[in-house]
DNA sequence: TAAATCCTGTCA
DNA sequence: TGACAGGATTTA
């Protein structure tokens, strides 16, 4: 499951093989991705003979800037971005090939949910889901104050609110599990209730869990990897995330799960007192 | 604000 | 064989 520090693993791989690179060809499956196909016109007027100068990342997704325009990228559940030698096997539910000039490589969007998002653009502005995100969470913005004002302005829970893209861009079910273990707060605690006091240690929680992740590459437990098919190995980093039943790491009571919003949702009740 | 929806690989 | 995984959007 991409979220931030695994996007951003993919972005930091795809900038040597991509930036500089012009696009000679374009194939596309026919098939949905998150609503429909990418749009084949709008990909040639887009990508195609055009240089991809610039490979950003804002939340979960990418942007591909060309000086045409570019693309906007999300991964979605099991979405994979990389680049491959052209005459490399074809594997299954391969969306997209952005054949490169010279060199022999393509640029692949294998995507076997079909949750992601691959859609071409023109001009300056990106779509706009790009906009409308919420607090960067590695930015010297994201200050407590900043997220005390984002998540004590709702009744929802924290945990719930922290998924919200709009909140913070950035956090999936995983790192939100693992922040709020680290700063110590309920999941289910009504964001309207988080103190100002706590929203220090929960900002230093969300920086932490994102930093090492990206340290660690990533957090491969399916079958994430990064532009080059390497696997991530923030796995072994996690203190809640996928443990129900283990203990603790700090204080040896079982980990818990709860399922909220639909999700699976890990927690330790003796590090994280409801109240 | 919460539930339903999209999708396929994996596992009991 | 059926439940489950869940990000973001759509619907109630």
């Amino acid at each position: 499951m991409p979220e931030l520090p695994e996007v951003e693993t993919v972005r930091r791989s795809l900038v040597p093989l991509l930036e500089g690179h012009t696009v000679a060809s374009i194939w596309r499956s026919p098939l949905a991705l998150r609503r429909e196909p990418p749009d084949l016109d709008l990909l040639q007027q887009a990508l195609h003979q055009q240089p991809v100068e610039r490979v950003e990342r804002a939340g979960k997704y990418l942007l591909l800037k060309t000086p045409k325009g570019g693309a906007l990228v999300h991964l979605g559940m099991s979405g994979q971005l990389t680049v491959d030698p052209q005459d490399a096997a074809l594997r299954p539910h391969t969306h997209l090939r952005l054949q490169l000039a010279g060199g022999g490589q393509e640029l692949r969007y294998v995507d076997p949910r079909r949750f992601g998002l691959f859609r071409p653009f023109l001009g300056s502005v990106p779509p706009e889901e790009w906009g409308a995100l919420g607090l960067d969470p590695l930015a010297s913005t994201f200050t407590p104050k900043a997220l005390w004002d984002a998540v004590h302005a709702t009744e929802r829970a924290v945990k719930l609110a922290l998924l919200d893209q709009g909140v913070v861009a950035g956090l999936g079910n995983i790192y939100v599990a693992e922040a709020l273990f680290l700063a110590g707060i309920h999941p289910a605690r009504p964001g309207k209730a988080i103190t100002q006091a706590q929203c220090g240690p929960l900002r230093d929680a969300i920086v932490h869990v994102l930093e090492q992740g990206i340290a660690n590459r990533g957090t491969s437990l399916n079958d994430y990897v990064d532009a080059v098919g390497e696997s991530g190995s923030n796995q072994a980093f996690l203190q809640v995330y996928g443990r129900e039943g283990e203990p603790c790491r700090t204080c040896g009571k079982p980990i818990r799960m709860k399922v909220m919003g639909a999700r699976s949702t890990f927690f330790c009740a003796g590090c994280q007192p409801r109240r």
